[in-house]
DNA sequence: TCTATAATATCATTAGATGATATCATAACA
DNA sequence: TGTTATGATATCATCTAATGATATTATAGA
């Protein structure tokens, strides 16, 4: 089998991902849209950065549309949203999985009692 | 900062935690229920199965039970059990910022077209 | 004892994360 | 025209994780 590409994508590879869906924009307004969009939770380096990014334009995910100066301006390409989408089947995949688990426990420990784990929902999205 | 233990989960640790809370098992079993739940999405291999059981058994998410001849059993601790809610958590938040930029995109994109971007729920679970 | 099998252990290689640091381009100002 | 500040990108060194391939070990059965 000819290796698929990128497998699956980390965290921080998905988060760059989803902010160059807003439209195009260079390294550090990436950096500064994933640090909000996840208040604060995630926070890539430099280094992280642009290795990422490197790697995203040598994989074809994104494309150099602008340099002015040293900013590079990137933008998302078809193949970079298609590996979005699919990280995002597997990322609800993990959670589904998750799910199906948590009522499966909560079955399995019910004799009529009031206690249940929770399957918590995040709270204001 | 003291390194807060092991920072989030990767797929196959997950997975591993995921499978020890159906009960106490061996590391050949544990494989299997992944297999199976994820429908042969994510198999994991004799080096990352027992390298991540090493780790897990060193960080105190999981302890031996039991050994018999060459079989170990394993059973997840609290300690294990509080990282695998952690990291629901996390893919949860994931999930969740997606949709956001789905609805997001959505908007930006919506002139009265009918054409709309699939927020995708998972079929059947 | 010999062989088969189930299960675990190790090796070697590759990829990804990251803090720290260096470099580069532009602008503002003396 | 320096000089300095700043914004942005690039690189280094180190560490952790993934993984196919292979080896080892324990038990059971012929």
């Amino acid at each position: 089998m000819p290796k698929k590409s990128l497998e699956n994508l980390t965290e921080s590879m998905f988060y760059v991902l989803m902010a160059l869906r807003r439209g195009p924009m260079c390294g550090i307004d990436a950096a500064a849209f994933i640090e909000e969009k996840t208040k604060g939770a995630l926070r890539l380096g430099p280094a992280t950065l642009y290795t990422i990014l490197a790697k995203f334009e040598k994989e074809g995910y994104l494309r150099e549309v602008a340099v002015d100066g040293r900013k590079r301006t990137y933008a998302i390409t078809d193949k970079g949203e298609a590996a979005y989408q699919e990280e995002v089947c597997r990322l609800r995949r993990c959670v589904a999985d998750a799910d199906s688990e948590g009522r499966r426990w909560n079955e399995q420990h019910d004799a009529g009692s009031e206690v249940r784990m929770a399957v918590p929902a995040l709270s204001g999205v």
